[in-house]
RNA sequence: GUACCUAUAGCUCAGUUGGAUAGAGCAUUGGUUUGCGGAACCAAAGGUCGGAGGUUCGAGUCCUCUUGGGUACACCA
């Protein structure tokens, strides 16, 4: 059937429909149709009811999602090379959640590793120095940054000399133990300053010694998914100097679609960082999470093949999981890069991004650019200057709103909620009902985000609606009789009240994705 | 060398599982205030969607090739 036939007869069918009110076939076979006022009015009382939860989807069906991300090494305070992944892994769970998934936020504690191990013995250090030892610079490899002395004061004012003149053997448990808790505290006090907060903090050593990684490798084994083998040296730039053959032990990753195989155990035959992640995938898919998520930093894109392989293999294929990596942020002051170092001192963490700018503002400006693309972010100018930050401008949509209210209760004497709930919206005119057809594109546009996982649409969005409200609000300065509130025709401002408090309502339920607070004033 | 990401207005970026005349902010030019908050609005100008083929009734979107940019490539995580 021609695409021009098939409109002719869905048109008729169309017409039955007492909410439409013309239809009419065009071009290839687009239909055009017009919907009556009344379906556009009956839209604006159910997001005036429905409030925050305007625009909430049955979408996900309730299905157990767990969202890894962040998940930063716990030795130092987060950096702003974190604060995209923490900030677009928290928006990305809320618009799931608001999609009808059951999102767990999870963070994956490496506190069993190398680098908790140079944590301990710089942290014991700093253990000696508050005992009044001198210890010197910080040898080359170890953590040198303040925060740790704070970590070495707590534990000589707990356990005073104890530790001093022991073996590395004896302490290390210890101190690793205590300064990963220290360190966990800290970060998850500047997440709770960000507005992010998770439901789950899994611990990589209580994985590895419950046994899982073992059961993994005896699974992998039975399978016979593993050999000792050799693997070729690689062809990157960087490589090739101080490789040698060596016989490791070897997943079969290219079995599941990875480009070469991957080791499991190093020569040595020790475990590369790389089992112990699989029995923690594994540990999620024993919970219940049959779709995964992790949000990575792009400088692990080399991770992505060998990890959705090995899901593949432990999972027999019945666990799905999906890496978002997230591009850096250029930061530059002024268009000059901000340089990061931790030695030289210049380090900036997100705790100090989130001082300076401010927490709303941060989180608005890092959504809305796509995690895949690159981004930059010059601090002066998102301080400075505000227009040319998103987030003030669909602020300032809210606060002028909220002043509509005031002014209307102050006008008549009536509580805002009050007016609403009796107006009569057959009122509105076209202008104003153009700005409901708008709003009524939320619950679209929150399962499109997030069946995409893209909640930076949702920004887009918003600004459009802000713009709309902005526009509509311009008019009262050119022509009286179009603004909000008239104090002589009460019936006229209730039902623009009631738009307006739509406009504020679908802003408020965007916002709460992103986790940020609407303003009141500016 | 290989894989992934990316290329859209002067700049920074959106663009609906392929749909009608590709959109916004900044910058540029011109305009809007006796009154609801001017952090705003209205308008003009600005495009061979990196290039070349292909699939399709229809391609910024999908495929192939190609060019530029980014990231990653055993024994670190």
């Amino acid at each position: 059937m021609k695409p021009r036939d098939l409109a002719e007869l869905l048109t008729s069918r169309l017409q039955e429909n007492p909410f439409v009110e013309t239809t009419q076939v065009a071009g290839a076979g687009f239909i055009n149709m017009r919907l009556s006022e009344k379906f556009w009015t009956h839209q604006l009382e159910t997001i005036l009811k429905e409030g925050v939860h305007y625009g909430d989807s049955t979408m996900g069906g309730g299905e157990k999602v767990n969202v890894e991300f962040t998940s930063a090494n716990p030795t130092g305070p987060l950096h702003v090379g974190h604060s995209r992944g923490a900030v677009f892994g928290d928006a990305l769970s809320s618009l799931l959640q608001k999609a009808g998934y059951d999102v767990t936020r999870e963070y994956y504690i490496n506190d069993a590793g190398a680098q908790v191990a140079k944590l301990a013995r710089s942290a014991y250090l700093r253990y000696l120095e508050a005992l009044g030892q001198k210890i010197g610079e910080i040898p080359a490899g170890l953590y040198p940054g303040e925060y740790l002395k704070e970590v070495g004061a707590f534990i000589a004012q707990k356990d005073g000399d104890k530790w001093v003149g022991v073996g590395e053997e004896e302490y290390l448990p210890y101190f690793k133990k205590t300064a990963a808790d220290l360190m966990m505290e800290m970060i998850k006090k500047d997440l709770a300053q960000a507005n992010i907060h998770f439901d789950v903090f899994s611990s990589e050593k209580a994985i590895a010694d419950s046994g899982a990684v073992e059961k993994v490798m005896d699974f992998l084994d039975k399978e016979g998914l593993i050999y000792k083998g050799v693997l070729e040296k690689p062809k990157g730039a960087k490589a090739a100097d101080d490789w040698e053959p060596k016989e490791m032990t070897i997943f079969k990753s290219t079995l599941f679609g990875d480009e070469v195989d991957r080791p499991l155990c190093r020569s040595d035959g020790s475990y590369t960082y790389f089992t112990p992640d699989i029995a923690y995938q594994l540990d999620k898919y024993k919970r219940g999470f049959k779709k995964l998520i992790m949000v990575l930093g792009a400088d692990h894109a080399g991770y992505v093949a060998r990890m959705k392989a090995a899901v593949k293999a432990v999972t027999k294929g019945d666990a799905q999981i999906d890496f978002l990596l997230c591009q850096m942020i250029n930061f530059t002051e002024n268009g000059q890069p901000v340089k990061m170092s931790k030695r030289a001192g210049t380090f900036v963490t997100f705790k100090d991004l989130l001082d300076e700018v401010g927490t709303d503002v941060v989180r608005f400006y890092l959504l809305t650019r796509k995690q895949d693309s690159q981004l930059d972010f010059d601090f002066a100018k998102v301080k400075e200057q505000s227009k040319d930050n998103p987030v003030f401008y669909v602020q300032y949509a809210h606060a002028r709103g909220a002043s509509v209210k005031r002014l209307a209760e102050e006008t008549f004497g009536k509580k805002a909620d009050e007016l609403i709930s009796s107006a009569d919206l057959s009122l509105l005119q076209e202008d104003e009902l153009a700005v409901v057809r708008q709003l009524a594109l939320w619950p679209r546009q929150v399962e499109m985000a997030a069946a995409a996982n893209e909640p930076h649409r949702l920004a887009y969005f918003l600004n459009d609606v802000a713009a709309a409200f902005h526009g509509l609000w311009n008019r009262g300065r050119e022509d009286v009789s179009k603004r909000f509130i008239e104090a002589k025709d009460e019936e006229l401002s209730k039902a623009r009240l009631a738009l307006v408090a739509g406009v504020m309502t679908v802003i408020e339920s965007g916002l709460a994705v992103f986790g940020v607070a609407p303003a009141e004033e500016m």
